[in-house]
RNA sequence: GGCGACGUAGCUCAGUUGGUGAGAGCGCUCGACUCAUAAUCGAGAGGUCGGGAGUUCAAAUCUCCCCGUCGCUACCA
């Protein structure tokens, strides 16, 4: 059976969960359940980074002990994926002891193969980034550019990765791998990074302890970076469980958001190579969500609670039009009121309109027994273009663009009733043929949706008389015309997606 | 400064390797319908595809220049 590993990146618990975690997590989310569909044996990861300087300061000033303060942040993320009803098989916590073991593991090849070195590092540090600055990026008063706050003279023992060794490994893997980051332009970026030059990284830290021990050197931990990187590895057995290791780790699919693509697309392939892994990472990068044509981030006040969102739209209201509204890849706007105009639009006027009308002509001309659709019905061609269309889409990551494929369909079966007008004719074959092909455009649509919305297309599939849930059943064999059954008697309900007004 | 991305209808965006008259959704105008969640369907208005030059039988699509927006150029999620 064919593997699917996919990952978010692994949020720091110094954060609230947002609407920019929420995004990635969502595509994850969609694209697993999707491959879960598709028939491969899936394993979906996500989870917190939980060392560093930030923590251990937040610790004290709580007085908490690190790991304490970390609980009470990490869990804020499970509840946030709870509620918006992801799917991950596991979710990995850098504090665990599995992870300590692996980073350890890891780092130990590295170091045991060459690629790292011991030196010293002195300058000027800002504690707020955890981060050294040239003199040349300070601010007045030699204050932190982000911060604006006065930098601390520093000076460490360190042990350096030797990135540098890499620039023509790294080079060929992205010039012969054209599909190893997308969309394409992420990973002209990342070869423009390195044809710039790579210089050697410090991974180790002695001014705080609260990270993974280095193994060959008590005195050191090492930087939250490079612990974090691994939890990749960490999570499909490395260190512990290397047949498993060696089972998922070439299906490996890492999501993430476009500033993090230095770390994720430069760093952590070196660091794989310099550990012997020759397999490397297909990555999908996005862009930001943008308020108002603003970078939303963390110090920022305009950040959106997706609790919020779910409370007005619903669980997978939410997840469709964030995942319709927001192509994977460029920056694009968010708002409240394109949300809104997606709900109503998309959800209750083509989907849920459609098949509350669809039920209540079944029950006045078929008396509540729905009947089958035509094989040679006129809408079956158009249905195989946005099936053909929809598997293109998740293909490639796009959600938006599968659901855009999906949604056509609807509107052909809606286009279907005003053309036939079957509310006027007597009960009988033309009606039925009518119905029936509406249904099995509404069966279709519920198949293809429920990666974006599993509850919502659950409870369709229900009102369409379906036994079991979309999500049980194989794009492959389920995702061809003619297959609605017919016969069954159609239950009645409230719509689906309630139109919604603006607040 | 260097590297990169983007700039297509009011809005959000599609437009594969250049080739039938430039598209979709939403919004707007008009009309139809009344099965349906003031939902649905049809028609229409609206674009010198940022500007200029060039290559070509032919460019939104290739080359160069310019303008505008933004990102990276950090050992920071």
């Amino acid at each position: 059976m064919d593997r699917f590993y996919v990952t978010t990146p692994i949020y720091y618990v110094n954060d609230e969960p947002h609407i920019g975690h929420a995004f990635t997590t969502l595509n994850a989310d969609a694209v697993a359940r999707w491959h879960r569909m598709l028939g491969e044996d899936v394993f979906f990861l996500t989870g917190t980074d939980e060392h560093g300087l930030k923590i251990q300061r937040a610790a004290e000033e709580n007085g908490l002990s690190p790991l304490e303060q970390a609980d009470r942040t990490s869990v804020r993320f499970k509840e946030a994926w709870r509620s918006l009803n992801i799917s991950n098989d596991d979710f990995i916590r850098t504090t665990e002891p599995r992870h300590h073991v692996a980073v350890q593991q890891l780092l130990q090849r590295c170091y045991d193969n060459g690629y790292i070195e011991r030196g010293t590092y002195e300058g000027s540090y800002c504690v707020s980034c955890e981060a050294y600055y040239t003199d040349d990026e300070l601010g007045e008063d030699r204050t932190c550019p982000i911060h604006k706050r006065p930098v601390e003279h520093m000076v460490e023992d360190n042990y350096f990765f030797k990135l540098s060794a890499f620039e023509d490994r790294l080079t060929d893997w992205l010039t012969n791998s054209p599909d190893a980051i997308t969309p394409d332009g992420y990973r002209k970026e990342a070869l423009g990074l390195i044809r710039q030059g790579l210089e050697d990284i410090s991974i180790s830290r002695t001014s705080i302890d609260w990270g993974v021990p280095v193994p060959w050197d008590d005195g050191h931990v090492f930087y939250v970076w490079y612990d974090a990187l691994i939890n990749y590895a960490t999570a499909v057995g490395f260190g512990s469980d290397d047949a498993r290791f060696e089972q998922w780790w070439p299906a490996t699919h890492h999501m993430l958001g476009k500033d993090i693509l230095r770390f994720h697309c430069v760093y952590w392939p070196a660091m794989l190579l310099a550990a012997g892994i020759e397999d490397l990472p297909t990555y999908h990068v996005h862009g930001f969500l943008l308020v108002s044509g603003e970078k939303m981030s963390k110090t920022s006040f305009n950040k959106i609670s997706p609790t919020a969102m779910v409370e007005e739209f619903g669980v997978d209201g939410f997840r469709y039009a964030l995942l319709r509204d927001h192509s994977f890849g460029p920056d694009s706007d968010f708002s409240y009121e394109s949300m809104l105009s997606r709900y109503n639009s998309d959800l209750a006027n083509t989907f849920g309109n459609l098949l509350q009308r669809v039920t209540t002509i079944v029950g006045k001309k078929c008396g509540g027994v729905a009947p089958a659709p035509r094989v040679d019905s006129p809408v079956a061609d158009k249905a195989a273009t946005a099936i053909a269309e929809t598997i293109a889409g998740w293909a490639k990551f796009q959600a938006a663009s599968g659901l855009d494929a999906t949604w056509r369909l609807a509107r052909e079966a809606n286009e279907l009733l005003s053309e036939t007008e079957p509310w006027k004719l007597e009960p009988g074959p033309e009606v039925d043929a009518i119905l029936g092909d509406a249904l099995e455009a509404l069966r279709i649509v519920a198949l293809l949706g429920a990666p974006a919305m599993p509850e919502a297309m659950a409870a369709a599939w229900a009102r369409l008389g379906l036994p079991g849930r979309p999500e049980e059943q194989r794009i492959a064999d389920a995702a061809v015309w003619g297959q609605y059954p017919g016969g069954v008697t159609l239950p009645e309900g409230e719509p689906l997606f309630p139109r919604l007004k603006a607040t």
